[in-house]
DNA sequence: CATGAATGAGAATTCATTCAT
DNA sequence: TATGAATGAATTCTCATTCAT
């Protein structure tokens, strides 16, 4: 079940009880629908089936029930690929091929993306407004994503595998159209009929080869 | 002047008084910065320095007045390269190139982005929230972006310029990258030091040759 | 045409401009629609096809021009009538018995009515709710519409053509039938198909005679 | 005491909080006092020791809270009286004579408008306004009262005790009679030193017998 | 732990009235 | 005399947060 996958990525130590549990479920379901600030506490309590008052005993503000929300998604996304596994996993040659490293990449975040939709989108939604998400999600870029990039990109271009451009602009280039790709597919037009498969394995041709004719 | 540019973006018809520039300058600022929710007409008139009432005066909601912020940006986002000149300007053979066209086309944009950061700031965060605002974005993009983008690419590719993908594929490779540049240039580091000759052209040779390796 | 019969009743003694008899027409109009309260200035200055300002040239404040529509219609209504012709015209036997003066008197407040609904239906409306109406009602009531039907109702009762109830009775018995009828006739049902005539003499047998059977 | 009655009436179903009865009385007060649209929720707050927003945590607007309190009103004059004993206890001769009827039926409804005066006033001098308050009342009146009075009116003049006049008429007659009778007594002049059984037999005699002279 | 009534600061909006032109 | 932009006080309503039970 998508609600309690999501569940799991917010859930990290606590025990929730489970009167909290549908407190998060009913602020993920509004605030991904409506947006936070049209979202009010008592609209959230009663989809809850909880009394407004109990938002409160396990969240200090409105604000922290929401950082509750995004900055797991936030962690999640940047820390559980890269860190550990990723790194090491490209210097002991798993992936010979960036393509191979792209399609793991694509598929795994792919997969996150795809059970939690509804956090992905407040993340996006809100990170413009609420100086904590930018901060937390600064951090976690400059700090987890954009190191483990950097070296993965310095490793395959030594092996020319990659152009010799700047990474900034690798960069700039794959995230991107590896987003686009996947807002398009859950966002904007979730029910069109996809080839998932067919698609991510376009996205990286393209990635790799440019739109240019021959 | 920036601020003077956008207000002309936003003026079409109509004669304003001086209050009502100010009321239009106040609140883009205002919007812009910390966003709709989190600006309220009082601010905004304070900042304009207007009574709070002749804002109502003008703009007959809040909503009325952020609406009339935004859909002229839409407009002439969409409307002012295609439609008339872009689609006859192609086949008429002004660009030979591919890149012709891209160089073009990005060139414009980032001149028009560049005075109206504010604007496009505003669009992109409430966009999610306002269904007035969806609609106005979902049409242009319709009824004149997508169909001009289209002519365009199966033109290019007849001439072998492009390669032999879905358009779609192409489009969801050339909007989020030029999008994910300017996003960059002019949001995430607008204080960077930058060589926009030079980063619009590196952008323009990775859409097209991709970033991997010969 | 009954609104220009309307302007002439209020239109007492001074010259008005065209504009203020637009104003007065459209005040009406409105306030006899929506009330007092639910009709704003600018309303009113829309439908008259004057500018806001152009009201309070004329008017001091918006109760002033309530005032001035409605003083005239209770003013009207209880002189118009009395005072003069009437008392005179009941001792010199004009009204030979008091069913004819009844007649006569409906007869001549029904036409006022008839021609000044919204007047009168404002008057009604707002009397509850500005003291000033409702002095001026009082002082009109007390000192000539009373004064003058004691008076004949002192006269019919000597000549028999009345039981010996007390006058005020036979007011509160007079009065509401009259009202009531020109209530229903004017305001609750005032499409429904009306024989006047008939209605007018039935309703003059029945204050006689009363309901009772034989 | 008369403002506990008068809670009772509006009391159907539901429990009140301490607070929720004081913003009640003081809506009432106010309101029939000065009008529904002089009265500001701020005023009936502070009237009642409650912050203002607490008046909409019970009643969602202020309309809502006008016709809360009208509601009811309209309900219990119309249903208590009639329906359930009114019809029956009228065929099981209850009441011999119309007069025996019409004595009930007006003493029952002035003990009810004695007891509910400042609910009274607020019904008659906003039914002008508010469509729901006069949709409310038109289906009490033709779905309850009239059709009780028809069937009445019917019974009586079979027996000979009414003239045959149509009903519509004799209803015209009586109700603006016996509604006349009541403003004067408790809303035009309750200061008066009232002799309320005289009175009350004075208003049937003139109904049963008109004003004419033997 | 949970409740839900109560709060009060602030938000958007209305509107009669003024005044420079 | 007429205009209409501007005002600002007042009004209704919202909502996150508190707290006694």
């Amino acid at each position: 079940m998508t609600m309690s996958d999501m569940i799991d990525t917010l859930r990290h130590d606590e025990k929730m009880t489970p009167k909290q549990i549908e407190i998060l479920k009913a602020a993920i379901e509004l605030i991904s629908e409506k947006g936070y600030y049209n979202t009010s506490t008592s609209e959230i309590a009663e989809r809850a089936g909880v009394a407004e008052g109990t938002i409160f005993r396990h969240y200090r503000t409105k604000k922290d029930l929401l950082i509750k929300i995004v900055k797991p998604v936030i962690t999640d996304f940047s820390a559980s690929f890269f860190a550990e596994q990723f790194v090491h996993q490209v210097f002991r040659e798993k992936y010979g091929h960036f393509e191979d490293l792209l399609y793991a990449f694509i598929k795994n975040r792919f997969e996150f993306a795809q059970s939690n939709v509804p956090l992905i989108k407040i993340l996006l939604q809100e990170l413009a407004f609420h100086p904590e998400i930018q901060t937390a999600y600064k951090r976690a870029f400059s700090e987890k994503v954009y190191p483990a990039l950097n070296q993965a990109i310095d490793f395959y271009k030594q092996k020319g595998e990659l152009r010799d451009l700047p990474n900034e602009t690798i960069i700039r280039m794959v995230v991107p159209s590896v987003l686009g790709f996947m807002m398009t597919r859950f966002i904007l037009k979730p029910d069109q009929n996809w080839d998932d498969e067919a698609e991510i394995k376009q996205t990286i041709t393209v990635i790799m080869g440019g739109v240019g004719g021959t």
